[in-house]
RNA sequence: GCCGGUGUAGCUCAAUUGGUAGAGCACCUGACUUGUAAUCAGGGGGUUGUGGGUUCGAUUCCUAUCGCCGGCACCA
């Protein structure tokens, strides 16, 4: 008589099986499809290998593929696929670093006696379907601490030995085999290899062994896993249309922006970019106003004592840039602060008078590495959408507030999700532990008070305080951070920074950082992508072109684009002689909103035929009922 | 900054084992007078990123350097 234990199933149902059942005999005795689906196995809440026994009581949830865990069952065990392609491609010589799960695939750390190249990734990739066909079982193996340290000393792994060397004392450390190879693990995996369906190796990049920068370089290779071929087809179709996208590829074809070498890192605004961004700017100008801020500029270059005296020097001097002239050391500004600083302490202020609200579209540099530059998104120079609100202790509440809900209607406008995030001191950091505590804890009662959700990023704050961070979600559900709202008790005290109180005492203000956009840059390329170039109405470079038929409907089409540009519109005329097709191609290719075709109709009638953007041919308009829409609809943002 | 890749006309790309560069679009000229995503013909345009080197000869091979791309690290 073999011994029975109770088994809880997700669904509360218990059910009575022999000891010793494995998850995938569970699975099979509640049907045959779910035998087929399953890849592992939660006991007691811990994901398991599908043939682990249960030997007790437990509460056992059977992991199918299409869970997240199941996924990343599957794809860890892609990885492990991958690592021993290349061991047999590459030799022993070969030593593995680290090979995780991470959105969207894996990767695979490796340190291989070649540079890989792209081609190289098809060679391994035939060899990781040959090792599916063999269908190998993959099965772990529990062992000691000295049975794992011989194992990978046999050959020679010091990678691996690393990794030993600093697991928890009562790690439990496991090993998965697989024909020839094995590999430390903590699990779980697949039951054999030839349950892996769809992969494909994305790149190869260099990576620092356990991400330090004075480590060895590994190769790392990326790639992903599905488990349909379809899945995998979706995936790398979405990537495409991503890369359709691309702000850099956009801002090129459309004319927004462009880079030369003579200036790595900083962009050139062309006409149609710099109306975009003239919008933004005075979208949030608009705002800024009614929210009582106003709007001050400081000089790009001041004197490298004010940026001792900020503390940025001692942070961030390897990052800036100097220029000297007249036997005195100039610092282009990385940042708005000190400036507002100065501009506060310009004059005596009054308990009365706070909150002082200074915003700034500042200019600033900051030597970014060479590789960290991207289009638009990481640049050398850009302009922050800055504010420095100068509060009284008991305000920064309520200020804090005004804040979250600016940046709540702006990002609302395009449509954007986003999630917020507090970040707390950083290991490198200014001013006492209590002050550091003071601000955590208001940052959060604001946070929570607000009832917004949001997640702790320990040690990502700024040197002088924590901050709220933003992070929008883009139509191609990308995140992208860009807002910001830093509490800072540290300036104040640098710049001895004062008020007047009810007391007739001087009092130290408190410092309130904020950016929306963060980089007008950053944000443009956002944007750009977002809505794949064709931006709203209110946004767009140019708004309407006008098209004529022939030369003789030339005349009709400039008074009505007169008309337009004096009810401040953005519109062009295409009076060229070409037909009408190519000239709608054009304007279709420029991503114009709307395309109004003029000819012997239109001018008989006083009308213009629109045809918008995405839609097509929608009729004649007579021409103010056509201007009176689009005001409308330009206007509807704000 | 690090690892790897890459750089040819304004743009997107060609150019067999090294034999002194081509196409489409764009641009210019001419013809066509045109109704909702590309009319036809002709023409101009390149020190092949830059500097060295190997070679009778380099876009092609080597080297240095700059830019760009993919990651890593960094991101006030």
């Amino acid at each position: 008589m073999v011994a029975q234990v109770n088994i809880t199933l997700p669904d509360g149902a218990v059910r009575q099986v022999e000891a010793g059942s494995t998850i995938e005999d569970i699975a099979a005795s509640i049907s045959p499809s779910l035998k087929k689906k399953a890849v592992a196995g939660k006991l007691n809440g811990k994901v398991v290998d599908l043939y682990t026994p249960v030997n007790e009581d437990a509460k056992v949830e059977v992991v199918t593929l299409d869970s997240p865990d199941g996924l990343e069952v599957y794809r860890h065990s892609t990885a492990h696929l991958l690592a021993q392609a290349v061991k047999r491609i590459y030799g022993a010589e070969v030593k593995l670093g680290i090979g995780p799960v991470i959105e969207d695939g894996f990767y695979y750390d490796m340190d291989i006696p070649v540079s890989l190249t792209p081609e190289d990734l098809g060679k391994i990739e035939a060899e990781m379907e040959k090792i599916v066909k063999e269908d190998l079982p993959i099965r772990r193996k529990v062992v000691s601490r000295e049975e794992a340290i011989k194992t990978f000393e046999a050959i020679n792994d010091h990678l691996k030995l690393e990794l030993i060397r600093d697991l928890p004392e009562d790690a439990e450390i496991s090993i998965y085999e697989q024909g020839e190879f094995f590999d430390l693990c903590r699990g779980p995996h697949l039951p054999s290899t030839g349950h892996i369906k769809a992969f494909k190796l994305m790149s190869v990049a260099g990576a620092y062994w356990r991400g330090k920068a004075d480590n060895q370089v590994l190769q790392r290779v990326y790639g992903t896993a599905f488990p349909k071929k379809a899945d995998l087809d979706e995936y790398l179709h979405f990537l495409e249309e991503a890369k359709k996208r691309d702000h850099r590829k956009l801002g090129k074809e459309l004319e927004l922006f462009m880079f030369s070498e003579e200036a790595p890192g900083m962009p050139f605004y062309l006409p149609n970019g710099f109306t975009v961004r003239n919008e933004l700017e005075q979208f949030s100008r608009r705002l800024q106003q009614l929210a009582h801020y106003t709007e001050v500029r400081t000089p790009f270059l001041m004197n490298q004592r004010l940026w001792l005296q900020s503390g940025h020097w001692d942070h961030y001097h390897e990052n800036m840039y100097f220029s000297e002239v007249d036997n005195t050391t100039y610092a282009l500004k990385p940042m708005n602060c000190p400036g507002h600083m100065l501009i506060y302490k310009n004059k005596i202020h009054s308990y009365r008078d706070l909150p002082i609200r200074y915003s700034e579209f500042g200019q600033v540099h900051r030597h970014e590495f060479s590789g960290a530059l991207n289009g638009m998104l990481r640049v050398r120079t850009f302009c922050q959408d800055d504010a420095h609100v100068f509060v009284r202790p008991d305000q920064i509440e309520s200020e804090i507030k005004n804040m979250i809900a600016l940046i709540d209607r702006i990002y609302k406008v395009f449509g954007f999700e986003y999630s917020v995030a507090l970040s707390t001191r950083p290991e490198e950091y200014m001013g006492s532990l209590e002050l550091w505590e003071i601000a955590e804890n208001s940052l959060r009662k604001v946070l929570e008070d607000a009832g917004l959700d949001y997640y702790v990023k320990e040690g990502d704050g700024a040197f002088y305080g924590p901050k709220i961070d933003f992070q929008i979600t883009d139509a191609l559900k990308r995140k992208h951070q860009c807002g910001t709202i830093q509490l800072d008790f540290q300036m104040p005290e640098k710049f001895d920074l004062t008020y007047v109180g009810q007391d007739n005492e001087k009092h130290r203000p408190v410092v309130l950082h904020r950016a929306m956009y963060g980089s007008m840059e950053r944000f443009i390329g956002i944007l750009v992508e977002h809505y794949a170039g064709a931006f709203p109405t209110w946004l767009a470079p140019v708004q309407v072109r006008l098209m004529t038929i022939n030369e003789a409907h030339v005349e009709y089409a400039r008074q009505v684009q007169e008309k337009m540009e004096q009810a401040g519109v953005r519109v062009e005329l295409d009076a060229r002689n070409e037909k009408i097709g190519y000239k709608i191609r054009e304007a279709q290719v420029a991503k114009i909103p709307y395309m109004l075709v003029i000819g012997e109709k239109e001018v008989a009638d006083g009308t213009l035929s629109v045809r918008k953007r995405g839609v097509g041919d929608v009729g004649a308009q007579p021409v103010e009922q056509f201007i009176a829409g689009l005001l409308e609809e330009i206007s509807a943002y704000k």
